[in-house]
RNA sequence: GGCCCCGUCGUCUAGUGGUCCAGGACGUCAGGUUCUCAUCCUGAAGAUCAGGGGUUCGACUCCCCUCGGGGUCACCA
């Protein structure tokens, strides 16, 4: 295949989520996967909608995902600007040729008027199209007026790379406006040329724009330009409706994942499985491997519900599937600020403990508070212990007594107190569910913790037998 | 209302005329892995393939109709 030049062209009108990302993945994606160019452009138009600030939230978003762009905004390019309210004089000079053509107007008529228009087509029960109302004798643009696209209606058939044939009759077709009257161009007008101009070969973009595409085949025809191929992706519906998923329904700013501790490779995972697959039973793909075998053709035509729960097995699974090392290093920024006096060296133990358990980063304190600091003696934890609540306290506290005497010669290696422990078992006949659950407890004074030989190991002497003489002394 | 798109387990999906009384994954439930939580493993429940007509020896797969859902008909993208 061919290198594909393909951009996402967002708005400036507040944070992405994974609706939005999902399509910048596929149009990324495919750029990477044909060795081609990826472009980030700004669509920002509409000054009344834009949200200060949003443009650099949306870089930062897709940079933290790591779907980097080759032109565009901040780094500039070979079409820069890359902005479109800095583009403006390319929109006007396009707008005069359609003019000279005699494909394009200006539209003489008041809001009041259009209004008037739009009620009757409603009252009517038809579809309202300006068309209708095509003055005969417009007056001559001169930039205070909307420029109106006059467009040759007509039947269209064509072939969408996700969706297949469609087609659509010439009522689908209007006479949209190019230019709003404060000089900004519309979407439908400003994408067509910019796309032109930054030789994009591909146009991907979601599936709320499908009605209008034959008003696109409209105006390539009357720009006299090639156009590229379409790629239609279906919409992200939210968790339990059929609505597209939307920041109403509280879908999450994509940066909110970031913090929360997600990895952008499970992040992107999840949400190329949303509308995609490779054919095979593979579930978990990494980014590569994702560009290697990403094709349009494969991608979905309905829509595909967002499921969180989906999404936190996925990020476990990639968490579990990464180097010690490289976990590390992301869960810095993770620990809570009574770690610090914690080697590095000790983090990374306690890290190797709880990887095959941590869903995402930001659990890392509640799973391994007690790797820091000594919890207090909690007795529901043995008292409501099913195993444990058959015992008087003087029976467990005989028990842990001779425990601790058998661990004092352990060495503290893992294999040292495994062996250990196991004759410990044969020493005092009990149980594991008695006696493991009692040293468990005793050390680590939490509901739940990493096995026990590996937890005392890393604990170490010191505070192992500290925390076993404080239960010791509560036990009476 | 017109036009357009979509329709397989709760969810993400495999399936392009026979190997499908429909396979995998998430989730759920049950069991196993020397204690807990998790991982891992095993198993179970879960889809009259939206419904009805065709075509065909044979249809989840092709055609038609119906129903359901969604999008669009902005000086928003």
């Amino acid at each position: 295949m061919k290198p594909a030049r393909t951009r996402f062209a967002p708005s400036p009108t507040g944070y992405m989520h994974v609706g939005g990302v999902r399509t910048a993945l596929f149009a990324w994606l495919l750029a990477r996967h044909t060795g081609g160019q990826f472009i980030l452009r700004l669509e920002d138009t509409d000054k009344v909608r834009e949200v200060e600030g949003s443009g650099e939230h949306i870089a930062k978003s897709l940079r933290w995902l790591g779907l980097n762009w080759d032109e565009g905004i901040e780094i500039g390019g070979p079409h820069a600007p890359y902005k479109q309210s800095e583009r403006l004089d390319s929109y006007k000079e396009w707008g005069q040729k359609l003019i000279e053509k005699g494909r394009a107007y200006a539209d003489p008529y008041s809001k009041e008027q259009l209004d008037e228009f739009r009620a009757a087509a409603q009252a009517a029960k038809k579809p309202f199209l300006y068309r209708n109302h095509r003055p005969t004798d417009p007056p001559a643009w001169d930039g205070t007026m909307p420029l109106r696209f006059k467009s040759d209606p007509k039947d269209y058939q064509w072939h969408d790379a996700v969706m297949g044939d469609l087609s659509a009759g010439a009522e689908a077709i209007d006479d949209f406006i190019l230019i709003k009257s404060d000089g900004y161009p519309t979407y439908n007008f400003a994408h067509i040329i910019d796309d032109m101009i930054m030789q994009c070969t591909h146009v991907i973009r979601s599936q709320e724009f499908i009605a209008s595409v034959p008003n696109y085949l409209n105006l390539y025809e009357a720009l006299e330009i090639e156009r590229p191929v379409l790629a239609t992706v279906p919409m992200v519906l939210g968790p339990d409706g059929r609505k597209k998923l939307s920041k109403r329904d509280g879908a999450k700013d994509i940066l909110d994942y970031a913090r929360e501790g997600y990895l952008p490779e499970a992040l992107i995972n999840f949400m190329a499985s949303l509308g995609w697959n490779d054919g095979t039973e593979q579930e978990v793909f990494s980014v590569p491997e994702l560009i290697e075998k990403f094709s349009l053709e494969r991608v979905q035509r309905g829509g595909a519900h967002f499921d969180e729960r989906r999404l936190l097995w996925m990020n476990g699974a990639h968490i579990r599937a990464l180097p010690l090392d490289d976990l590390c290093k992301l869960a810095v920024e993770y620990w809570p600020s009574n770690t610090s006096d914690s080697t590095e060296e000790y983090k990374k133990q306690v890290l190797g403990l709880v990887q095959e358990r941590l869903k995402y980063l930001a659990e890392l304190p509640e799973l391994t508070s007690f790797f820091f600091a000594d919890l207090p003696v909690n007795m529901r934890l043995i008292d409501d212990n099913k195993q444990l609540k058959k015992f008087s306290h003087a029976e467990l506290k005989a028990m842990l007594e001779q425990a601790r005497a058998s661990l004092e010669q352990s060495d503290f290696s893992a294999t040292d107190l495994t062996q250990r422990l196991n004759t410990l078992l044969e020493q005092t006949g009990q149980k594991p569910g008695v006696l493991f659950s009692l040293i468990r407890i005793a050390t680590t004074q939490a509901p739940s913790s990493p096995g026990l030989a590996e937890t005392l190991s890393v604990l170490g002497r010191e505070t192992s037998f500290r925390r076993i003489d404080q239960l010791l002394a509560v036990l009476q």
